[in-house]
DNA sequence: GTGGTCAGTGGGAGCGTTCCCACAGGCCAA
DNA sequence: TTGGCCTGTGGGAACGCTCCCACTGACCAC
C-alpha cells in the first residue's frame, strides 16, 4: 500500500489563496458575488492542492447525498440479461456520471422488498430514484414519492401509475412496422404479440390494430398469436399461425426475439423469407442483425432512454412541485431482408 | 408530497432512553460495556422513534463509507448482455447487501477513465472497489491498489496479475467436459477454443489439451477451431471441422453460446447430435436447456462468484496487509441430450 | 478504613462542509 | 458631509455522528 494520503481540506485551500473559507467555498460552488482576483486565487489553491470536497461533510450540511438509487425489483433482475436494459442502464450510467452524480445500485429482494426499501428512504442516501419495471401492478413508484422521493419510472411503465416515466413509443413503433408491411402490398398482415398485462405487450398490439384500420383492413383475430417474449414462444406462435387458412402474408412480431423464433418455424417448414411471408420485429436487438435472413425491425435506442430517466430524475429533484409529461421516446424502422 | 419526516438524531434517542449519547451510542454500534438496563431503553427508544443513524454525519466522522464500488470498463459494458454476468451483480448486490454495504455501479468511459477513477480514489467514496475484467492486460487493478484501496477482480481475471481476484476454474471445468467424452467413448474430440487472450479463452483449451493427455490421447490441431464466443463464430468453426478428415465423433465448445452455433451448424449439415457427434459446452447459460438437442454443458454458478468476490473484498478491507489465495470456484458437468 | 480496579456512564471535541450574519469599503444621491 | 445601498468578504455555528477522556460508584484486598 500507500503513504496515506492527506487529503486538503477547504480550509487549506483559502489559507493557502489568502481568502476565507466562505470565499472559498463561494467558489467552489460557482456562487455569484466574488471578485475576480480571488476567484483565480481559489482556483489556483484548489489545483496546486488537488483539492477535492469531502462529500461526507458536504451531505451532512446539505442533507443532500447528490446519489442516485437504480431499483431493480427481484422480478425483474433477469433485466441485466437483456440488451435493452443493459441499454438503458450505459444511459444512465454515462448520465448520472455527467451530472456528477453517483449511481447506488438496489436490487432489491422481493422477500426483503419492503425493509430495503425502507432503508433507503429513511437514511435518505439518494436524492432521487430510478426504477426499471415490467409490470403493471407494480406499488413501488407510489410508495417511493410517499416518503417524498422523486421517482421515475423507466420502460413498460404503466401510464395509469400516475408517475413520471419515460418510455418509448410502442404505439408508434407497431405503427410504423405495420404500414411498412401493408406499404409493400400485404394484406393478410398477422401478428405474434407479447403477454397483454405488459405494457409493451398490449401497447405493440395496439399500434398493430391501429395501422390496419388505418389503412382499412380488418383485424382478424385467426391472424393474432400470443407469445412471451421468448423466442420458444415465437416458435410455436408461428407455427400455430402457418395453420391459419388462408395463411398470413406477413407478420409483425413483439420482439426480435420472437421474431428470430419465427424465422427457425419458417425455415423448418420450408416457408422462405420474405418471398412467401415477411417478417417484422420489434428492439433492434443484436440478435436482430444475425438472423437469417436479417430481420427488419422497430429500432428504440436504450442509451436515449437510459439519458433520459436522468434528465426527468434531474428536473425533478430541481423542482419536485411542477408535474411532468410521461416522456414517450420515437422510434424508427431498419429495413433488412426480411421484409 | 409529504410532510417532511423529522429524521430523530442520537440526542433524541439518548435523551429519549435517558442516558448520555455515548452510551446511545455504544448501543447502537454493539459495543460491550453497556448495562443491560441501558440497553433495553436505548433499545426501545430506538424502536420507537425508528431511529436510523445519519450516514453521512457517521461517515464524515469515521471516514469510512460503507459503499463498495462496482467498475464495469466501458470494453465490458456489454457484460450486462451475458447471463453470467447478470448473476455476478445478482450475487454481489445480495452479498453487500447482507453486508449492510451499498453498491455504487461506475461504469468508465474509455475515454475519461483516469479521470473517473481519480474520482473515486480521490473523494475515497468508497471503501474498497469489485471489477468485472474480461481482458488480461487491464492496468485498473494496480492503479486502484496504488492509492490504498482494496480491490477484488472477478471473473476471467489474469493470474498474472498481483491481484485478489476470484474465478470459475476454468480449467477443471474444460477437464470435466472433455473427460465426459473420452468417457462415453468418444477419441477424435475437436474443441471450438475461445480467443487465447482471454483467460476464460485459453483456460478452457488448456484443459481440453490436459484431459486428452491425460487420456493419452493426441492433442491434434485439425481437430482445433477457433471462435469468438459469439454464435455465428461457433457455426462457422463447426463448419470448418466438419471438413476436416476424419471428422471429429465430439466437439468441447469453449461456450455455450459457440456450442449453439455449432449444432446449427450441425442440424444444416445434416449431422446428428448425439448420434453421429457428440456436443458439449460451458457456462451452462439458459439457451443451453432450449437448445435442439438440450446442450450438455460445464456448470458455473454466477451468483456465488459474486458473493465470493464480496466475501473477499469485505476481508481485504478487514485486514489489507494478509495476501489472500485466488479463488477458483469449482464447476460440476450437466448432462444433457448433446452428448 | 483506605486504596485500587473496573464496569458503566456522560458529554466535549471535532470530522469538513455550507449557511448566514456582520461588516468593510466604495459609490451615489440628498 | 451624511446616509443609504450594494458588492465582496471573513468567520461563527451547526449538521449528526464517533471517539475519547473524565468521572461515578461497586466491589475487593489489604
Amino acid at each position: 500500500m500507500i503513504a496515506p494520503q492527506p487529503r486538503p481540506t477547504l480550509n487549506e485551500v483559502a489559507a493557502r489563496a489568502g481568502v476565507g473559507r466562505g470565499t472559498a467555498s463561494r467558489v467552489i460552488n460557482g456562487q455569484a458575488k466574488v471578485s475576480e482576483q480571488a476567484r483565480e486565487a481559489v482556483e489556483r489553491a484548489i489545483a496546486e492542492l488537488g483539492y477535492v470536497p469531502n462529500r461526507a461533510a458536504r451531505a451532512l450540511k446539505t442533507q443532500r447525498t447528490d446519489a442516485v438509487a437504480l431499483v431493480i425489483a427481484e422480478s425483474e433482475e433477469r433485466v441485466f440479461g437483456e440488451p435493452f436494459f443493459a441499454g438503458i442502464v450505459r444511459g444512465i450510467g454515462a448520465a448520472l456520471g455527467a451530472a456528477g452524480r453517483q449511481l447506488v445500485l438496489l436490487l432489491a429482494q422481493a422477500s426483503e422488498r419492503r425493509g430495503t426499501l425502507d432503508e433507503f428512504l429513511t437514511r435518505q442516501h439518494v436524492d432521487g430514484v430510478l426504477l426499471l419495471s415490467l409490470h403493471d401492478d407494480d406499488q413501488l413508484p407510489g410508495r417511493i414519492r410517499e416518503h417524498g422521493l422523486p421517482v421515475v419510472v423507466g420502460g413498460r411503465a404503466n401510464p395509469a401509475l400516475e408517475t413520471d416515466f419515460v418510455d418509448v413509443d410502442n404505439v408508434q413503433g407497431a405503427r410504423l412496422a405495420v404500414e411498412h408491411l401493408v406499404g409493400s402490398g400485404h394484406r393478410r398482415i398477422a401478428t405474434i404479440a407479447g403477454p397483454p398485462d405488459m405494457v409493451a405487450g398490449h401497447s405493440r398490439y395496439e399500434g398493430y390494430a391501429a395501422a390496419l384500420e388505418a389503412a382499412g383492413l380488418p383485424v382478424d383475430e385467426a391472424l393474432v398469436a400470443h407469445g412471451d417474449f421468448g423466442q420458444a414462444s415465437g416458435e410455436s406462435a408461428m407455427r400455430a399461425l402457418l395453420e391459419r387458412s388462408p395463411a398470413p402474408d406477413a407478420v409483425f412480431c413483439a420482439n426480435d426475439l420472437m421474431a428470430a423464433g419465427a424465422l427457425r418455424a419458417l425455415n423448418d417448414a420450408g416457408v422462405q423469407v420474405p418471398e412467401d411471408i415477411a417478417v417484422v420485429g420489434f428492439e433492434d436487438a443484436p440478435i436482430a442483425a444475425s438472423t437469417h435472413p436479417p430481420l427488419t425491425t422497430v429500432h428504440q435506442s436504450p442509451e436515449e432512454m437510459g439519458r433520459e430517466m436522468v434528465a426527468m430524475l434531474l428536473a425533478a429533484m430541481a423542482d419536485p412541485t411542477t408535474p411532468r409529461p410521461g416522456r414517450m421516446l420515437p422510434t424508427r424502422l431498419v429495413v433488412r431482408a426480411s421484409s
